[in-house]
DNA sequence: CTACGATCTCAAGTTAACTTTAGATCAAGA
DNA sequence: TCTTGATCTAAAGTTAACTTGAGATCGTAG
């Protein structure tokens, strides 16, 4: 019970902590492709349990099911990835891991900096108040493209 | 025009990005309150704007509105916010983000470390297959929270 | 073999976060 | 004043991500 356990939808549901009719919705979805028994019920490989953990870490980070399934897509259910493979789901997840980690980073850091500088201000706080440049530029979302006015 | 610009509701959708329609409902959901025009058109202040860009920075990181409701409510809108405002808020959201960005990190490294590493086997791979002595410890999820099995 | 809990499928219901629609009012230029 | 685009409110509709419910089958301890 190492290199072959196969679970069912409830232990499964147990180890991952998702309900069972969420791991139903996500086999929907395409996020996994569980065997089947002979009477029909899902089993679980080890593959599949991770799958799962990842759709469940990267989901809390923002990423829709859709954008998942792409990331999953990349790696094969059947054969054994490869180097490429990795490289494949990594390149692009990685820098929107590395672009969250950044904006994140600075956002705690910019409260950080409010907490310590003593402006007690919004109004007079590096974190809000730069400058106001953009608006003259236009629309759209700027603090998450770079522009950090407002 | 520096001082007390104050915007109507289409100027700050253009200039946040937002749907008019998406501040209507921020305003419902309490997380800003605009004046008013005698008129009764919505007057937007420099606050205001900011609390809808920390909305949106907020909630890219997977944060809900009640959540975000919260996190604002710390931050007075009538006063000048003090030092001790800025702790209330930061206190518990900087925790959040720590955690956040500790997590990110840790699963962007675990991927280099996996293109890196040659192993080029997920069965292999030290993302995904820690030990799997999580298997006994019951429910719940896991890698989020500190263990990183599965 | 017989319970009986675990699973199965399929359809309908739920919640969060908005958007759309309808009909009325505001506001600024010609 | 008239017109025309921007805003207003209130209510209904939409989408993603699930959950719940109904009724049937699986699978394993007795």
């Amino acid at each position: 019970m190492r290199a072959d356990d196969i679970l069912s939808i409830g232990q499964v549901a147990t180890r991952t902590g998702l309900a069972v009719s969420a791991i139903r919705y996500y086999e929907d979805m395409g996020l996994i492709t569980p065997m089947r028994a002979p009477g029909g019920n899902r089993r679980f490989r080890r593959a599949d349990i991770r799958r799962l953990s990842f759709v469940r870490i990267a989901q809390g980070f923002g990423f829709t099911l859709p954008r998942i399934a792409e990331l999953l897509a990349d790696l094969p259910e059947a054969r054994t990835p490869t180097a490429k493979d990795w490289r494949a789901i990594s390149e692009g997840f990685k820098q929107e891991l590395d672009q969250k980690i950044a904006t994140l980073t600075k956002l705690r850091d910019d409260l950080d900096g409010c907490i310590g500088c003593g402006c007690l201000s919004l109004d007079r706080c590096a974190l809000y108040n730069r400058d106001d440049s953009a608006a003259q530029k236009g629309d759209g979302p700027r603090y998450l493209m770079g522009d950090t006015s407002d």
